[in-house]
DNA sequence: TACCAGGAGAGCG
DNA sequence: CGCTCTCATGGT
């Protein structure tokens, strides 16, 4: 939205320019939230709900051109949170110096607001596995899983993430065969479960963090730390903190003493988190997270 | 070749 | 509880 007009006319059209204020758009899409985006020829494109799109940053300006004209764009922006204000969110942060650091460092990186049957999915894919490997299993279910989209020529194929309905009716082994392995039997459990209705996910938006947590956690191959990546990568609960092995090290390294340190345990650094990181915890860990990544990156090359 | 990767769950003391 | 082991696969 535009001054809280909507992006929506009923002009249709393949091109709109969102006006942006401190968006960094490859930050964005390469700090592990979601693992579709692929840069063509300067231009990211990737697939959002089920359309195709191409994001071009510009100054001042994102761009998105997409593969069949469209009066409605607000897919667009709720997605890529475009109307969110950063300036708002980063001085609620502890003003500590790794934060600080991690604040200039990944300028302009926003939390997206993704589908939560997609962000489920992916992230039961995603447990110790690589980036790289991730995307690999995804795009191979998609492939073999998903709806062929409107793709402009020129550009690579692409195909809507797969519905809970269809993967639950696959047979487990032709999951596995899309190089997941053991989590075959985590996404096939979590599919029937969601297509089954026993769990309606959309119903969680309206939930309290805890209790939306909680249901989560009762899927299989679903713990704290996909919970949680699914609560804020998908739902947007400001307060959700997924603890994965890089948090975790970067927490004990940078707010605990040697000696403290001997001691720690998930639910100490849990406890730490809640209580420092503020009201945007969410946020604030996607920063440190992306910059220890990127920082740790550039010190030895993998 | 051997080791390890953005976890979760079972089994143990 | 809190710790350790296992799980499947591909990349280095």
């Amino acid at each position: 939205m535009i001054n809280g007009v909507p992006f929506c006319s009923t002009l249709e059209q393949n091109t709109l320019s969102f006006p942006v204020s401190n968006y960094d758009l490859e930050q964005t899409l390469t700090s592990g939230q979601a693992f579709r985006w692929n840069l063509e020829g300067g231009s990211w494109t990737g697939i959002v709900g089920s359309r195709w799109v191409r994001l071009t940053a510009g100054s001042g300006t994102i761009v998105a051109h997409v593969a069949t004209p469209v009066s409605d764009w607000n897919w667009v922006s709720e997605y890529l949170q475009i109307v969110v204000r950063l300036d708002q969110i980063l001085p609620t942060f502890p003003e500590d110096d790794a934060m600080k650091a991690a604040v200039e460092a990944c300028a302009g990186l926003r939390l997206l607001r993704q589908d939560p049957w997609e962000c489920l999915a992916s992230f039961i894919l995603s447990s110790t596995k690589q980036i790289v490997q991730i995307r690999q299993i995804i795009h191979e279910l998609t492939r073999r899983f998903g709806q062929p989209l409107c793709v402009p020529s020129g550009f690579a194929p692409a195909w809507s993430f797969p519905s809970a309905e269809v993967l639950a009716s696959v047979p487990e082994s032709e999951l596995r065969s899309c190089k997941m392995g053991f989590r075959a039997p985590y996404l096939a459990a979590a599919a029937r479960h969601i297509a089954s209705g026993d769990l309606d996910l959309e119903s969680l938006r309206s939930f309290p963090l805890a209790g939306a947590r909680e249901r989560l956690m009762e899927l299989p191959g679903v713990g704290a730390k996909i919970a949680d990546c699914v609560l804020l990568f998908a739902y947007g609960f400001p307060k959700a903190f997924p603890i994965d092995v890089w948090i975790f090290k970067a927490i004990k390294e940078l707010y605990f003493s040697p000696r403290a340190r001997r001691k720690l345990n998930l639910g100490k650094i849990r406890l730490f988190a809640e209580n420092y990181f503020g009201p945007n915890a969410g946020y604030a860990q996607q920063y440190l997270f992306h910059y220890m990544r990127t920082r740790d990156r550039a010190r030895s090359p993998q």
